[in-house]
Formats: structure tokens, C-alpha cells, sequence
DNA sequence: AGTTCGTTTCGTTAGTTTCTGAAGCGTCGA
DNA sequence: TCGACGCTTCAGAAACTAACGAAACGAACT
């Protein structure tokens, strides 16, 4: 006797709408999910990742920061505009270069908070099979 | 008189070789960097982040789940998969369902600090213009 | 003025992400 | 044992990302 599966559905109200119901008014609004996804892809990139720690204690100009990326000068330049986007470095000009620093420390700490943890998101690299599931009683 | 313009290097050493050793010494491994940006690949998404936010403090089925998502179950499946490889969360199958839950606190506390954060990236969310330099005397 | 050269922007290409729907797997209840 | 159903996996479409080289821009020299 089928009921909404038809719909895609699965069951009337599925398993614990109570459930439902606290989870909803514990997830953050729309916008400030964008915010923070947006703020998490631009630390999502090993050359970004990079630049922020060869900027730490230190300025670079955008000449010397590819050499540290191995990275063409334009590819360095979007990247630094991303993080720059973000708000975790700043520049400074002085004749033809443009040096660049950190700005605030907030994204330079939790990039770094994730790159110093004993084996930082080892699960992440696991292939791509997990394992499956094991039978629990209810 | 060019030198290694030719070779798209910009002048011989570059202007700082100092600051770039020190810089390149700063800098992480190769693989760290890599597992780091793959762990924010997995927080870098708005259904990611709403799903650690869903499963704080209840635990919940992909069903549920795809509706506090308002996604297709196939899609929150997916979604979890990469949850589960960060180590994010963990699940527990009882009969029929899969419910699943918060595993390492790190990471759901990543999250929060960045969603919490007062005007959290908003940066990130300013037009892809940004203002252009003053200048300032070396 | 004209040239040089560091930097940024643009245009393109290759690769990745995210979603949907269909097919498959495994458990429960009839 | 069969069908129903929750969940996962696969396959494919659409959107996005990361890299490069070419072109544009602008400050500093001659």
C-alpha cells in the first residue's frame, strides 16, 4: 500500500519529525551557510593554504610568492586575490611591487589549526570506498 | 638589458631570495597541505555545514536528513559519504534506517567558530571587484 | 615621450563539484 | 520467499575551479 513514495518521498512524516523539526531551527540561515562555505573554499586549495603560511612573520611581493607557489605570476595573483576576497591577507605598493601580509589572524589561525593537527584530515585522503556497514541490534 | 625576463622569471633572484628561503622553510609539506585543503573541501559546502549543524546533539536518518537538507536522498547520501571520509560524523544502522551523528568534535567546532564568526566572510560576498590600490611611498 | 617590467585581468581549456534519476543492495514484514 | 522500502552507487548534465598565456595597466626609468 503505497503512500507518498511516488512523490520520492519516503514515508507520511518519515521516522522522527520531532527530530526534524529541533534540527531545523538549529541550522544557520541560508546566507550565513553561503558566507562560510565561500569562506571555507577559499582556505580549500593547497597553493592558498600555502601562501598563508610563507606569509607568516613575513611580506612577500607577487614575484617571489609564485617562486614559493611554483605557481605562474597570474595563477599566484587570482590566488591571492581569493584570499584577499576573504579578508585573510593585505597589500601594500611601493613603486612597481606589490607586497603582500596577513591581515587577519583568524583565517591564517584556523588554516593553521587544521595543517598542525596530528594527522590532519588522514580520513579525507582514504580512498574512496569506506567501509560498510556493520549490523547493530535496534 | 633583459635577463630571465625571457624565461617569464621576473628579475635574477627576485627581489627578496632571503625572505623566500625563509618562506619556503615556513611552508608545509606537500601532503599536508593537500589533506588540509581536502578537509576544507569538505566543509566548503552550505549542505555540508547545515548537515553538522542538523546533528548537533540528535542524531538523525538520511530520510530526515535529506529533508532538513530539502535535497534528494541520493544527494544527502553523498553528502555524508564526505562527511564520513573527513571523519566528521559517524552512523549507526538499526534495522532499515542509517542514523547518523556527530563523530570528531574538531571538526563540527571549525565550522561553528566560522559560522558564529560576527559578519563571518563577508568579505567573501563583496562583488568580484575589488577596490585597486593606493599608493604608498616605499 | 617611450620603454621596461611587475602586476592584474581576460579568454580558454582541462578537470572537478553537485545535483538528479535509475539501478542495485540489504533488511524487514507479509 | 517475495515485495516494499531505506539507503547507496552509478551515470550523466550543468555549473564551477585552476591553470596557463596573451593582453592591458601603471610606475619608474631613460
Amino acid at each position: 500500500m503505497r503512500r507518498r513514495v511516488e512523490e520520492g518521498v519516503c514515508e507520511v512524516d518519515c521516522v522522527d519529525p520531532r527530530g526534524v523539526a529541533g534540527a531545523a531551527r538549529a541550522v544557520p540561515p541560508e546566507q550565513a551557510l553561503r558566507r562560510a562555505a565561500e569562506a571555507f573554499k577559499a582556505l580549500a586549495n593547497p597553493s592558498r593554504l600555502r601562501v598563508l603560511r610563507a606569509l607568516e612573520g613575513r611580506e612577500l611581493c607577487v614575484c617571489d610568492l609564485s617562486r614559493v607557489l611554483r605557481l605562474s605570476m597570474s595563477g599566484t595573483s587570482q590566488h591571492l586575490r581569493d584570499l584577499r576576497r576573504l579578508g585573510a591577507i593585505d597589500f601594500r605598493v611601493s613603486g612597481k611591487l606589490v607586497y603582500y601580509s596577513l591581515a587577519d589572524p583568524f583565517w591564517s589561525a584556523i588554516a593553521a589549526r587544521v595543517l598542525e593537527r596530528p594527522g590532519n584530515g588522514e580520513a579525507a585522503l582514504r580512498g574512496p570506498r569506506l567501509p560498510r556497514a556493520r549490523r547493530v541490534p535496534a
